[in-house]
DNA sequence: GTGGCTTCTTCCAAGTCGTGAACTAAGCAG
DNA sequence: CTGCTTAGTTCACGACTTGGAAGAAGCCAC
């Protein structure tokens, strides 16, 4: 039975949360206009709010004049009341972020790391953890958790499987946790990049939107009735191994026609050389290279990519009927950045009318390092979730 | 804000939810094990139940012995408490079955249509709604809902878009409910079907999984997390047109390379056509003697399609990380009788590793009768989710 | 100032709910 | 019939929201 009694405390815990979530999400509000989004009584409102501001967690700031009257109060999180450490574990490096409870960036550590072993990683993460608290003189009992955002499958906090790394069942919260008393969360690093833009990017106000990642790989994070969705074992999104040409290119992944085999950077500059283009060593220089090339197998070689790429789109259309695709990933955005009507159009092509008619394509607002930024978000989930309870001391 | 406040009251009806779920959905349950299951008190149980006896929605049914003690009394929603009717809404008939809430039909009306306009159909299911209410000789008060599933696009209650129809912009259920007082539900035909397979057949156990109906025309219902996803303005689950051939086949929707131009029946025997293969008048007659012949141009026609349904299997794996794909429609039920270890291994040459050894393939286990079936459940979802309140009558 | 207005706060009674502990019911073995 | 075991019930209690009413707080126009 997967569904959970409800008792007389999760009824106050639920209506904070409410609260928390609607200052928090929706900028500063006011009492007033708190009983009215929330529908509770205004005496409820006065009571849960003073609980909260006595606990910390919510400040007033400012005042707005209403017409005529007393002004209303504004309240918000208080930003200093927790912060929260984000993490982005990459083949190269790893990059460790403290935020207070607004977001604002306090500090910032990067290691690069030579072989991404576990114990190279969590060692670098526990560094940077220490790195950034010092760096920004709080104590560490201030920080309310530590997202680590990892290239890989995870499940239940623990690296499951992360091909370019090369690890495999790897309990890497378990051993974070070895290190630090404060409460780690793991997660897949697209999702992460997904959840910080629909908090502060271009997802923001939607609810199932779907956040499609090109770069030399390809991924996506889909959104759900507001939350991230993850299937039945967390390996939801895996948008780069759809089949768009049956029995076409070889996929790294081993399959014939895989969307990633067309459209990922790799995928592209391989197509651009078999058609005669030179194509440089770095694959970014490369890339750009193509885009601003005015040849004829280069423009040949562009079109079709969007062409590709709007089916792989239209595919998620009519699958998941999104209100919103937000397009991202550094090949992605460079190519959006010059082709996105064009490719807007494209999926015009292969989707069906309704569901095309019904989303928004857009581009990318946040650059690659909010993954650390989505990473840090889920401690804050967390709190928002448990209407400001803070994670009991282990 | 779309969370919504929690009441004192909320939690009573929760909690009333969760008991006449867990014993509608796991079978006959004594209160001892639903204090378990549900992890409320005893009290509370014993209070709850005593309220949901009293008034009828739960009876006891037996008993069971327990390890030496006194015996637990089994308790299970009362078949009789009310009835439901599903509706099927065709292109040639309307069929309307009258169900008690164990889900036995008590009572069938079948409407051939010469054409199905609105008004026919309104006119059919109002008709065999009363058909099916006099033949059962219960009360029109003892109803609790009709359901009715449409092949379309349903928003609301309303038909959007119902190509096989002809229809756009019909609101049914608002047509529907100027002629009963009974209250009105409508949605997605292969929805319903989902529902049926998900509650009553091969679906039963999972939360998160696909059921893909391949007929003439190719669509599927996407489950997630328990419960239909809908997606945005609900018209999810459009598998057939997925692009798997990249400037491919025409299909019927206009685009180019649809699943349902490889996999569709109709789709099929034209490519069987196209390879020489000779091609019954009918439909059916004609698939049947296709998957039947041994000739080469037959033998390579069922491999490809097998090839390509694999692959519009492994795009759903890899994007929604199913635990379970549940293959039906009339068609696609023929191809996996004979067929389903070898597509089972085909979609694991286009499946990531991982969600591919995660998902188990299986075939419908209800006849197409199942969609009224499916449309009858609407009215008893909404009766567990209400914790066994009665919508009040009109 | 004064009165008017809106926004909160405080208080209280009423009503709802789940809980724990004590209690009753029902079967069985001897 | 006794004692034991398990199943279900009763009841006082504390926690919670609500609605109403009274009032305080803060600002404005006059």
């Amino acid at each position: 039975m997967e569904v959970r009694r409800t008792t007389v405390r999760d009824m106050r815990r639920s209506n904070r949360s409410v609260i928390l979530t609607g200052i928090y999400r929706e900028g500063p509000l006011s009492r007033q206009e708190l009983t009215v989004r929330t529908s509770l009584s205004a005496a409820s409102v006065s009571n849960l709010v003073a609980e909260l501001i006595a606990e910390g967690v919510v400040e007033e700031a400012g005042s707005v004049e209403s017409e005529g009257g007393r002004p209303r109060v504004l309240l918000r999180v208080a930003p200093t009341f927790r912060y929260v450490v984000g993490a982005e574990v990459g083949e190269t490096r790893v990059r460790v972020e403290l935020f207070d409870l607004a977001m604002n960036v306090l500090a910032r550590a990067d290691h690069p790391i030579a072989t991404p072993s576990p114990e190279a990683v969590v060692k670098h993460v526990l560094e940077g953890l220490s790195t950034v608290i010092a760096a920004s003189g709080i104590q560490s009992e201030q920080v309310l958790g530590l997202g680590v955002a990892v290239a890989g499958v995870v499940e239940d906090n623990a690296i499951v499987d992360a091909q370019t790394l090369g690890w495999e069942a790897v309990p890497l919260a378990e051993l974070l946790a070895e290190g630090t008393d404060i409460p780690v969360h793991v997660d897949n690093g697209a999702n992460m990049l997904g959840q910080a833009e629909m908090w502060f990017g271009a997802g923001r106000g939607a609810t199932d939107a779907v956040v499609a990642l090109v770069g030399s790989g390809v991924g996506s994070a889909l959104v759900a009735g507001g939350s991230s969705y993850r299937g039945a074992r967390s390996s939801a999104g895996e948008w780069g191994h759809m089949t768009i040409m049956y029995g076409g290119r070889q996929c790294r992944c081993g399959a014939l026609g895989c969307l990633e085999a067309y459209v990922g950077a790799e995928g592209v500059l391989d197509r651009y050389r078999l058609a005669g283009g030179t194509v440089d060593a770095d694959e970014e220089t490369a890339f750009v290279e193509l885009l601003e090339s005015t040849t004829e197998p280069a423009t040949a070689i562009v079109n079709d990519t969007i062409g590709y790429l709007a089916a792989g789109f239209a595919n998620l259309v009519n699958l998941v009927n999104p209100e919103r695709i937000v397009l991202g990933g550094w090949s992605g955005l460079l190519l959006g950045e010059k082709h996105l009507d064009e490719l807007r159009a494209e999926v015009g092509k292969h989707a069906l009318r309704r569901p095309y008619a019904q989303v928004s394509i857009v581009l990318c607002e946040l650059g690659r390092d909010a993954v650390a930024l989505g990473a840090a978000t889920l401690p804050v989930v967390r709190l928002l979730r448990d209407g400001g309870a803070v994670p009991p001391p282990r």
